[in-house]
DNA sequence: CTAGGACTTGAACTAATGGTGAAGTCAATG
DNA sequence: CATTGACTTCACCATTAGTTCAAGTCCTAG
């Protein structure tokens, strides 16, 4: 049973109703309907929200955070969120390597771009 | 006085044709014309798209790349091509540094969603 | 000199990304 | 019961990085 609105979880999450809304269309969150067709949302919405976001900024697109966060069940318990911890950590560190790979080819950009 | 055409330089370069015109509108790359008006690049064109390649993998776009390159001067020296390198090098670190910022807040997540 | 592959332009198109805005509807309060 | 703020949908926007198309022109090998 959902109880907050659009409104409370774009407070909560900090992200602007439009996105709310937004991220319902793509999956990441899950929203009830009131008779008046309203959505509600349960607590944990602003926290996948947050999430979100956080996955964002490692470079995840939105589509990559959907199925990231079709992992979590409803009402996750601890080891839930931690497992989506360890998976946003391995991203993070993968792009870390990639762009440390980059750096070496660039490092070797005498042999690309000899005078 | 260039010498190269598009198709050879999309050769040498290892991108599509299509892309090195869309470079040279972008302002990556210049090129002199034939008295039939066909593009004729210097030698270091392709060079400088192989860094580009580098650089959008870096996280750079293209416009950024513009500028980037735009330090070159025409014929440029070894210590010329070295200075892109270390910008280049800055920007990674920079992007890796972005990163591990990242992690740290994924690191402080139970504090952002705690059960 | 001529055939045909490589080249020219500009605009339209693609496809993904991450939303925003307008016009209209709902709901809770005074 | 009316107002007002929050909500609804769906179309649209802007950016990024090119690709594609048509109709025509150039250039080089034979």
């Amino acid at each position: 049973m959902g109880t907050l609105t659009v409104g409370e979880v774009a407070r909560e999450s900090g992200v602007s109703g439009s996105a709310v809304r937004f991220y319902e269309r793509q999956g990441l969150i899950v929203a009830s309907r009131t008779g008046g067709n309203q959505r509600r949302f349960d607590t944990d919405a602003a926290c996948r929200i947050r999430v979100a976001r956080v996955a964002q900024r490692v470079g995840l697109t939105v589509n990559e955070i959907r199925d990231l966060l079709a992992a979590l069940p409803p009402d996750p318990q601890l080891a839930d969120w931690q497992g989506l911890h360890d998976r946003l950590t391995a991203e993070a560190e993968l792009r870390i390597r990639d762009l440390h790979a980059a750096l070496d080819d660039i490092g070797s950009g005498r042999r690309l771009c000899d005078l």
